[in-house]
DNA sequence: CTGAAAGCGCTAACAC
DNA sequence: GTGTTAGCGCTTTCAG
């Protein structure tokens, strides 16, 4: 690990030159330049990041907040996995890397901002910001922190945020179930209270909303997220519902999976008693049998856009906030057929 | 952002104090305590590791080097993604945070050492290392960055690594198709030239010796990895076997999704035809119907043991190298059952 | 065109 | 017990 001293006495000269060379700053003979580019060659020299920032106050790195749920960070979902993954490609291309944190338990003293405190990171990205505690949120708004908000639309002029079209998303599912000839809708939410996912319930308003205006009688089902396989649970208040719903909308693609499953076992079968369409698009939903009408979402692009904006940001203080709401696609699948005759 | 100067002026000592204060190094009267830890309160002062790294040579952050395949991060995989919960849990515990990186392009220079040239990391986790060319391993090899292999078992006493007994599962997985009746057995593994995944190329080694060893027919097929749809490709590959095995052990849950849907487009139903048997024991193949009968692996753990056992090597340089084992465990499913009469 | 000096925030070594 | 000095590796003035 050599420094810019020990390749500044190779070179013969002093090691600011060396530091001149390496940012194009200042002015150097060519010949110099030469003989300072060898000899980082031969060392193979690359700045000390910590030095730099100690100076610059730019750690060049960015951090991602991962939600968790009962200890363990929600890195399978499949949500938040893609956008991940959009984040990195972007951060690689403009030189920055990207810290992974979790938050702590929520009331504990918003230990999620630590990285920033202790200037690891020069920016933060979200995912439903709003799972936190009023008072946190407030210190993120009040406070210099660059940082986008994924899914929670952000009421604060500090904080720029990008979500799904969940309104035009639900539009289509209605208007799919509708065309089947589904009249009762059942919309299967999560209860906040156990567990905060912003898309869904973003979805569920939508829905209630839509079947209001519309007319069409909607259910609306809410026991645990799917990712724990509450599912299944929400499949058994499904069961209870009289007259029962014929179509349903699951809040994410986990959470048909569940339901499928439970109902299966209960002796109803997709899309012969029931359909139903999800959230996500994730691969599992090809393989199944019946597949799985969903909606997939720009994940990957959005995580690029996400970084992009908060790398521009923090380059520029004075930059305002922007937002930004993505369409979903509806993919077809064979959980949505005619609704059955008795209805 | 406070510093130690200004928490000092306010406490009314010299940094150094609250620089001893925070660290609990030297003695500091009881009295100058209370006052310099209640000036740390009121400017909520965090050190700043940046500076703290500059000195101590120590940034207490991990490198976690995330595969890729056609430019995206191979963040959305079933094994890469549990295995980093893993490390994000224990690192966090520890105090240790985590850097995501993925590796560049092969040909290029060695990017992924990147984060350690430029001081940003102590320490790396690889994942399949021997993807990488032999240039750029004996670098590792040789370099003194602590790091730990994950999945693949390397020679050299430098690295440390952690993998799955494979010939275990392997032998699991031959004695459940022999009881079932298979007597011909198909092996779907990956084209390394395509992609380097050392758990499929693991698991394909040990089902050559053991059916060598216990003189049962086993066919190979190696196409693309599942991960691009390379599955179907698999199928058609398994289609052409003449006679046709009836027994197939999937090199992943994912290959082994692929090829059901694929041979069930082409009239073959499982487990009515064929019997499968998958690797990961992916939450999808609960859903399928059939479920997919498989091998689930301690990831999370692996990833809280490759975590503490690589901040154990870099607090103590002198550390000789540690490899572990971890075992699977065979999850049944409805994919395996009795072999086709006509055999 | 190049070098010397100061300072980013912090800690280790040595005074008082 | 507490403060002073020096230095981690680098960049930004300001001289020469």
């Amino acid at each position: 690990m050599a420094t810019q001293k020990e390749v500044a006495e190779y070179a013969g000269v002093s090691f600011i030159t060396v530091s001149r060379v390496i940012n194009n700053t200042g002015t150097v003979k060519e010949a110099t330049r030469q003989r300072v580019l060898e000899a980082i060659r031969k060392f193979k020299y690359q700045p000390n990041r910590q030095a730099q920032a100690l100076n610059s106050g730019l750690t060049r790195t960015l951090g991602l907040v991962v939600p968790r749920m009962y200890d363990l960070p929600l890195l399978g979902n499949f949500y938040v996995m893609n956008l991940l993954s959009g984040v990195e490609m972007k951060g690689r291309r403009l030189g920055w890397d990207i810290l992974l944190t979790t938050d702590h338990d929520l009331d504990e003293d918003f230990d999620f901002l630590r990285v920033w405190h202790q200037r690891k990171i020069d920016g933060l990205i979200f995912i439903g910001l709003r799972r936190y505690p009023q008072g946190q949120l407030e210190e993120i708004e009040s406070s210099a922190i660059p940082c986008i908000s994924v899914a929670d639309r952000i009421e604060s002029p500090a904080v720029s945020w990008i979500d799904t079209d969940s309104e035009g998303a639900i539009t289509v599912a209605i208007d799919q179930m509708l065309a089947q000839g589904h009249r009762r809708l059942c919309f299967v939410s999560v209860d906040p209270a156990i567990d905060y996912n912003p898309n869904i319930l973003a979805r569920e308003q939508a829905a209630r909303q839509q079947c209001e205006a519309r007319n069409i009688p909607l259910d609306v089902v809410a026991v645990a997220d799917s990712e724990v396989g509450g599912g299944a649970l929400s499949a058994r208040a499904y069961l209870k519902l009289d007259p029962r719903p014929s179509g349903i909308i699951a809040g994410n693609d986990a959470a048909a999976f569940d339901i499928i499953a439970e109902l299966g076992s209960h002796g109803l079968t997709c899309p012969t008693d029931y359909s139903i369409i999800g959230f996500d698009a994730e691969p599992a939903g090809r393989y199944q049998s019946p597949s799985l009408a969903s909606f997939s979402q720009p994940l990957v692009d959005m995580g690029q856009f996400a970084t992009e904006l908060l790398v521009r940001r923090i380059e520029d203080p004075r930059m305002t906030r922007v937002t930004k709401v993505f369409p979903l696609s509806f993919v077809a699948g064979e959980s949505l057929g005619p609704a059955p005759k008795t209805t």
